[in-house]
Parts: C-alpha cells; sequence; structure tokens
DNA sequence: TCTGGGGTCCTAGGACCC
DNA sequence: TCTGGGGTCCTAGGACCC
C-alpha cells in the first residue's frame, strides 16, 4: 500500500499559545524570550516581517520592540506543554497512528485516507485543530516524511495553499523539489548547505540527481536516506511510541553572574533534581552522572574557565537524594574561586530501565525508602504543576534564577506557592 | 624498500533537529 | 548591563586483544 504522511505543525508555536488567552495580541507583533529573556525563540508573523531573526539577542533589538511595541514574553513552558498536548489529543483523532515529533509538530499516518479527498480532509484537520484549540496549525502531506516535510515549508510559504499542501502526484513533487532551496531541506543544516552549494547543488531537485555513493560518502547514511526519501523512497518510519530518552540534561544560565560557591552548589542541586524528575517519568535509572561550570563566553575581560566532571555513580539511580549528593561532589572537584560563573549544568547518561538496575551487595542505601519518598514528592509537584517540595541543598536563595520579568500567567495550570523542605 | 592484520569497543567530535 | 536549552545519530580514530 501507498503510504501517505502528513506533517502538521504550529505556526509561530509559543507566540500563537500566548494569543489564544489574550486575543487583544492578534495582528500585533509578538516574540517570545529564550530563558533569561535572552533571545528570540519565536515571533509572530508582524515580528517576522519587522526583520526580527530567530535567535536574536533581545538586548540588540530592544529599540525597535519599543518603537514597533512589540509585545515581548519571557517563555512560559507550562503554558506551552499543555496547549501542544491539547494540539496532539485533537490531531490524534483523525489517524489512529501519530508520531509526536516536538512540542509544535506531528506527523499522522494518513495511508488509509489514500481513496479521500486528501485536501479536503488536511482542511478538516486545521479547522478542526483551530476551532479546538486556537492554535492555527499547517499541514503538507506526502509519501515521505522528508517530501512531507517539503510540502509543509511549501504549504505555509504559498499563499494559494494557505496552509495546506498536497504533495501526491510525480509531477507536483518534482515542482516541489525544484522551488525547494538545499539550505530548507529538513536534515541540510548550514554546514551541508555550503558544501553542496559548492558542488552546483542548490535546489532539492538537484540533490535528488546526486550520485547514491558520492552523498554518502559525504554525508554518511543520514544523507543517503534523505536523499531516498526525497525521491518517494521511504527510509524513516513513523515512530508512534516515544522512545525513552538516552540523555538527560538540565542546564541554565543564572539570572546574574555568580562567584559565591553556595549559590552555584543551590542551582547545580535544583538542575540535579529536575534531571531525577525527568528520569522517573520515564521510569529509568541512570549511572553515569556529569556537572558542569561556564563563565560567560561573551564577556572577553571576564577570566575564562568551563570545566566538567563525570562520576560513575556505584548503582544507578533516579532519587533526588542520590543525585543531588554525587552532583554536590562533582561540582566541587571542579569549582575553583575568582571566576565569575554564569551557568552550570548536569547531564545524565547510561540510562536504563528501573526495573533492570544492577544492585550491589554492599549498598547501604535504603532505596525503597528513597522510591517511595520520590513518589510522593512526584505526585505533590504533579498536582501542583511545580517544584513545591525540595532537598535542601536546592536552598530558598533565589539570586541565581532565570530572570523572566515578562511572563504570562499560566493560564491553564494552577498555581499554588508552598515550599516543605526535606533532607 | 620494507615495518602484520583483523576484530571490537569506546570516545570525542561533528553534523543535524526543534 | 543583557547572547537558550534541550535532544538525536553517525563516524573516525585510538586502545586493546589475539
Amino acid at each position: 500500500m501507498t503510504t501517505l504522511l502528513a506533517l502538521c505543525d504550529c505556526n509561530n508555536f509559543y507566540a500563537s499559545c500566548e494569543r489564544v488567552f489574550n486575543p487583544s495580541l492578534n495582528g500585533q507583533p509578538i516574540v517570545v524570550l529564550s530563558n533569561n529573556d535572552g533571545c528570540v525563540i519565536a515571533r509572530s508573523n508582524e515580528a517576522k516581517l519587522l526583520g526580527i531573526d530567530m535567535g536574536e539577542p533581545f538586548f540588540a533589538i530592544r529599540d525597535l520592540v519599543e518603537a514597533k511595541k512589540v509585545h515581548a514574553f519571557s517563555s512560559n513552558y507550562t503554558l506551552y506543554g499543555d496547549m501542544s498536548n491539547r494540539v496532539m489529543q485533537t490531531l490524534s483523532q483523525f489517524t489512529p497512528s501519530i508520531e509526536l515529533y516536538s512540542i509544535d509538530e506531528c506527523f499522522l499516518d494518513l495511508s488509509n485516507f489514500y481513496n479521500k479527498d486528501l485536501n479536503a480532509y488536511a482542511w478538516e484537520i486545521k479547522n478542526t485543530v483551530l476551532r479546538w484549540t486556537g492554535i492555527p496549525v499547517s499541514l503538507g502531506v506526502a509519501p515521505t516524511k522528508a517530501l512531507a516535510k517539503v510540502a509543509n515549508k511549501l504549504a505555509k510559504k504559498s499563499k494559494k495553499a494557505n496552509g495546506v499542501l498536497v504533495l501526491q502526484e510525480p509531477e507536483h513533487i518534482r515542482k516541489a523539489l525544484e522551488v525547494t532551496k538545499i539550505e530548507d531541506i529538513w536534515g541540510i543544516g548550514g554546514q551541508y548547505a555550503k558544501f553542496l552549494k559548492k558542488h552546483q547543488i542548490h535546489t532539492a531537485y538537484e540533490f535528488t540527481q546526486a550520485n547514491d555513493s558520492w552523498v554518502q560518502k559525504h554525508m554518511s547514511i543520514v544523507g543517503l536516506r534523505l536523499l531516498k526519501e526525497l525521491r518517494g523512497e521511504s527510509c524513516l518510519e513513523l515512530e508512534e511510541v516515544m522512545p525513552p530518552k538516552k540523555g538527560i540534561c538540565t542546564s541554565r544560565g543564572y539570572g546574574v553572574k555568580q562567584t559565591e560557591f553556595k549559590y552555584i552548589q543551590e542551582a547545580t542541586a535544583t538542575y540535579a533534581a529536575k534531571c531525577g524528575r525527568k528520569l522517573r517519568k520515564q521510569k529509568s535509572c541512570a549511572r553515569f552522572l556529569t556537572v558542569f561550570v561556564e563563565t560567560n563566553r561573551f564577556c572577553e575581560k571576564d577570566k575564562q574557565y568551563n570545566n566538567s566532571r563525570t562520576i560513575v555513580l556505584p548503582v544507578a539511580t533516579n532519587s533526588d537524594m542520590e543525585l543531588i549528593k554525587y552532583a554536590d561532589i562533582a561540582l566541587k572537584s571542579i569549582y575553583k574561586p575568582g571566576y565569575q560563573y554564569k551557568k552550570s549544568g548536569v547531564i545524565l547518561t547510561e540510562i536504563l530501565p528501573e526495573n533492570q538496575i544492577q544492585f550491589d551487595l554492599l549498598d547501604t542505601v535504603d532505596r525503597v525508602k528513597h522510591h517511595k519518598l520520590m513518589e510522593v514528592v512526584d505526585s505533590l509537584s504533579g498536582r501542583f504543576s511545580r517544584d513545591i517540595v525540595k532537598v535542601a541543598t536546592q536552598g530558598y536563595n533565589k539570586s541565581w534564577h532565570l530572570r523572566c520579568e515578562r511572563k504570562s500567567p499560566c493560564y491553564t495550570t494552577s498555581l499554588n506557592d508552598i515550599i516543605i523542605a526535606y533532607v
């Protein structure tokens, strides 16, 4: 059977989320900022038209923002996560097989609708999502994932398509590839685009005419798969079940630079606990824990120092208390006084399912107790949708916390500011 | 001019994505 | 003053073994 996939993605997702609960923002330029209000990570169409680029530092466009009355928001991931769930729920009504690809993108298997009017069906999907969630989406339909991506991009770009494009006929596919620039292909980043242009390959169509072994030699098996996908041969399966993560990382720049160990310690402990929660959510444990610290690389006059330390845990764990304990040991081994620290982070690797951990006969940790405690912590945090229970090392200090002065309310989730400390 | 060879495992680094 | 934070996969090359 011929396969047909749709790629559905939310238009300017974070900006659209801000709009859903504040309709007066419709038609107004909006940007959403990264953590610490650092740079632009989402823009409404109006903001794009003002020439605001993705990833631009906020301070560099502050004048423009004021002059043009651009609404700037700190990122509100609780809100975006919740809105994402609503969109995905809605999409899953239209086909039994979907792959959640990212917070704002989803592949839908439409092979069963081969004989239907796919254009009409795609429009029905688009209209329903808008009606039920308030989020505008675009759909590209084609025989492979890479082609669906191409279709989606054109669906957004073309006035005629207006957000929905079905690429089924070979001549339509060919035309779409001819107007797609090489750097706009999913899987071709800056390096490969430069390389391919050097070899006179400027469009997706020209890429499909390239030699298989030449592509594999220079772009690895990944490039070869992409080549075949663009020719219509499916190489990337729909992944309906999200595989457990193989690495988990929590890191953030501090609101202001820190020199004192104590505050870096609190921040790092907090990141370790966040990692623990992510681990438990996917019912895994980790055996390797890495802590890193960084000074501000943009600040040339500051003395620079970056370092990291990895610790092999005696027994794989997902307990906050243990993760914090080892993160602290690692941090102490790399912290050096006299530097202006800007960022630290915790990375967990060698991740395995909770029920496959190897116990150690000399283990002194009461794992049953830890497990029960974590269950309670998670259920409380789940109910109040934030970290209301913490290990004392995480501290009460706020000096290292993120700057987020422009955050919208968490419209869809409740907020309760209760802090309970345990040791 | 010649310097064994083949297999496996691990890691660092590079490419990409949203 | 102010410059994000997560992830994925693949390959080359070194270490080590027989």
